[in-house]
DNA sequence: TACCGTGTTCGTTTTACTTCA
DNA sequence: AATGAAGTAAAACGAACACGG
């Protein structure tokens, strides 16, 4: 299953620095998948870790062989106009464009004001299906290079005011519409890959607790047998919070009980040590890792 | 009014599979 | 029987759109 993930180019390899595996479940109230997330180290929901990024010059990627093949075939017909045509085309019609999808539905709101809207407008409705006899609405690719500007641009900021939207466009040969659709579907996809590993995260943590509560269901179980013994149960203490030592993560106890670490006895408790923690009953078994989330999400086949 | 998130549409590309020489 | 080219259906991708907030 991992396999077939990471052949997806999408790591849900889950990873916190090794001296932070001890999750902050503390917080699990609120335990949905974006939330798990922002309770993680280093997640910050405001500036999100966008380290989900799509290696626009993979080479193994699909928008490169597919550039390939095109370019091979000496058609490449995302190629960017000359820097002269550029401001041009981008009104009439995009280097894009010119083969670009011809909706007929394209928004009213593009044809609102300004001049670029009419330009775009013009270039939008292109040539029509009837006007040029080509019944198939061609759909533009972004080039490699577009793509990685814009990918550049999204790691930068993930929402482009006007001005840099009018700026990135001219910069790309694009209408400033598409880079705003650029931007959206971007924001959609980075949503999207989170909450798959958000929910990959989760199901681990499933996984581990549902290990933990066997165990702890076994060891009660052992507890009632030892229970029967009449030596044990007159040595038994009331329950107290335990509390475990950060250093040596050997759990310690009041005095009374003998079976474990003495509180006060212990090295690393004394009072001139650290305080001790309390022993977190969320902290999966094992540790989970939970790492950068490489973010090529093509190929879901093995 | 502009912008964004979300869901959807649909053209393009890739992949897996089959057929045939 | 093995191999490679050609054809094809289905899946995946991504640009663009619609719409509500």
């Amino acid at each position: 299953m991992m396999a077939e993930k990471e052949d997806l180019g999408l790591s849900l390899s889950l990873s916190v620095p090794q001296n932070q595996h001890s999750l902050q479940f503390n917080r699990m109230p609120s335990l949905v998948p974006s939330t798990a997330a922002s309770s993680l180290p280093g997640f910050n929901p405001q500036k999100p870790s966008w380290n989900v990024t799509f290696p626009p010059s993979d080479q193994n990627s699909d928008s490169y062989r597919a550039e390939t093949r095109s370019f091979l075939r000496g058609i490449d017909v995302n190629s960017l106009p000359s820097t002269a045509d550029c401001e041009e085309e981008a009104g009439v019609s995009s280097p894009n464009s010119t083969i670009s999808s011809i909706s007929g539905k394209r928004s009213e709101r593009e044809g609102i004001n300004g001049e670029e809207h009419e330009m775009e407008r013009d270039s939008s409705r292109g040539i029509s299906d009837e006007e040029d006899g080509d019944t198939s609405r061609k759909k533009l690719r972004l080039s490699k290079d577009q793509a990685a500007i814009l990918e550049e641009s999204f790691k930068e900021n993930n929402t482009l005011n006007p001005k840099q939207k009018m700026a990135l466009a001219k910069q790309l040969g694009l209408r400033s519409r598409q880079v705003e659709v650029w931007f959206q579907n971007r924001r959609a996809r980075t949503k999207l890959k989170q909450t798959e590993v958000d929910c990959e995260f989760l199901k681990r943590c499933c996984e581990n607790l549902t290990a933990e509560n066997r165990r702890l269901q076994k060891e009660v179980q052992e507890l009632r047998a030892l229970k029967l013994s009449p030596q044990f149960y007159m040595q038994m203490t009331p329950p107290t919070t335990l509390t475990m030592c950060p250093s040596c993560e050997r759990v310690a106890v009041p005095p009374s009980a003998s079976s474990t670490v003495d509180a006060r006895s212990h090295p690393h408790m004394g009072p001139t040590h650290h305080k001790p923690i309390p022993v977190n009953p969320w902290a999966p078994a094992t540790p989970i890792t939970r790492g950068p989330a490489p973010f090529d999400v093509h190929r879901p086949r093995s």
